[in-house]
DNA sequence: TCTGGGGTCCTAGGACCC
DNA sequence: TCTGGGGTCCTAGGACCC
């Protein structure tokens, strides 16, 4: 059994958190620029906001109905999302941070799942001030697909049970195929072609089926329904694969320098969440592009990936390769709207310096081959899928062992290499 | 005039190899 | 001259999530 606890509003409610002023008045938190709407009280849904509508498309509605607004103040909600979660972490070992505002819990075992659901939503909004519905089910999709009824329904008081031996269908009947974990609207779209409509309608697919027409993240979820966890509890974040750092200018602009200035801003975060989480990168990629709600306007979308000569994480050597990507990619003669910098092929510093002399030089070699062949067969299977490294006689001879890198991060790399070369 | 930012996974298809 | 089957690697793009 799963549950989530997802918090209501979660930025609207904790604005409110400082100005109790607000209770039961609509609010809207914005996005960065004050581009669009993010997050909005129930009042607010209920006046026929949307999510990310522009603001300026909402103002006059907002002005209207003296809805409170709201610039984004991110260090505030990352500090309350850190006292909600340490709050819900007292309540079971097994707690996975989803997200700022939602967290999986482990209710294995717990003999009245709804009553400590309660107990928990309790807890978390006399402790913090921030309101949170909870959904429980043997999946964590099923937990999640609760929780939309935990929050819309009011007679649930804000918790909602799938127990395991009831059978759920009257309940995800009731759910559209949208709103399920997974299906975004364009799958909904294809989904309502063959006349998959509703959560149950999907829980009653043939995984197989969904595969083929579909894909298998697809399938897993129809299982997931149907009550196979397929997707475990992540107690500990997988490491990052990239970092992003990206805005859009508040006006277009077209002068280098301007991007250069902002791309200098960007990469400049993109260090410092880098050594935060105690990584190197080794590609640095840069983009800049015009505005596409302006279709008429001539578009350009610029992209540069530059490799380091070592992995780092120092600010000024991921600075010049930023640089140097942003020459290449600027063209004169362009309203840039936004630009941002991504840094790729992460890990730890001293686990990447040693792969730069890791490279295995058995390419070529046929002898021993066949006992270094079993020795792949078994370390590729054990390190799973789209892993099979150096195992094809064929593929690039020329050394560009990027895909190579990422599997030599896992801990379980270690051990396989530590064979390999026994063998060599 | 004004339309967010940061992520992950999967798949199709081309280049290349034997 | 015929033009296969099996495989890897990479990229782009599509889908999803919050």
């Amino acid at each position: 059994m799963f549950a989530l606890i997802d918090c209501n509003s979660f930025y609207c409610s904790c604005e409110r958190v400082f100005r109790p002023d607000l209770e039961s008045r609509p609010v809207v938190v914005l996005s960065n620029n004050d581009g669009c709407c993010i997050a909005l009280s129930p009042e607010a849904k209920a006046l026929g906001l949307k999510m990310g509508t522009p603001y300026f498309q909402a103002r006059e509605l907002i002005n209207r109905h003296k809805v409170a607004v709201f610039s984004s103040n991110y260090e505030l909600y990352g500090d309350l999302s850190r006292r909600v979660m340490t709050v819900l972490g007292r309540f079971s070992p097994r707690q996975e941070i989803y997200s700022i505002d939602e967290c999986f819990l482990d209710f294995s075992g717990f003999h009245d799942p709804e009553a400590r659901a309660r107990e928990i939503k309790r807890t978390v909004e006399r402790w913090t001030g921030i309101p949170v519905s909870i959904g429980v089910g043997a999946t964590k999709t099923l937990a999640k697909a609760a929780n939309r009824f935990a929050k819309n329904d009011p007679q649930s008081g804000g918790v909602k049970v799938l127990p395991p031996d009831v059978d759920p269908g009257d309940t995800l009947a009731r759910l559209p195929v949208r709103e399920v974990w997974g299906v975004g609207h364009r799958w909904a779209r294809r989904l309502g072609d063959y006349r998959i409509d509703t959560a149950e309608a999907l829980r009653r697919a043939d995984p197989a089926w969904i595969a083929s027409v579909f894909n298998a993240t697809l399938a897993r979820t129809v299982r997931e329904l149907q009550g196979h966890t397929c997707i475990p509890l992540e107690l500990q974040p997988p490491p990052k694969q990239q970092i992003v750092v990206s805005r859009s200018f508040g006006r277009p602009v077209t002068a280098f320098e301007d991007l250069r200035e902002a791309v200098f801003t960007h990469v400049t975060r993109a260090a410092e969440k880098l050594r935060g989480d105690g990584l190197a990168a080794q590609v640095v990629h840069v983009f800049a592009h015009t505005n596409a709600f302006q279709p008429e306007a001539p578009q350009y979308h610029g992209t540069a990936t530059l490799a380091l000569p070592r992995p780092t994480q120092d600010t000024r050597r991921l600075a010049s390769q930023a640089e140097a990507g942003l020459r290449r990619l600027y063209r004169n003669g362009f309203c840039y709207k936004k630009a941002g910098v991504m840094l790729l092929e992460l890990g730890s510093p001293n686990v990447l310096q040693n792969e730069l002399f890791a490279t295995p030089e058995t390419d070529g070699e046929t002898f021993r081959t066949r006992r270094l062949m079993e020795v792949l067969d078994n370390i590729n299977r054990r390190l799973g899928r789209g892993t099979m490294f150096l195992a094809g006689q064929g593929g690039h001879q020329s050394p560009r062992p990027w895909r190579l890198r990422r599997e030599m991060r896992s801990p379980r790399y270690t051990t396989a290499w530590k064979e390999l070369r026994q063998v060599n």
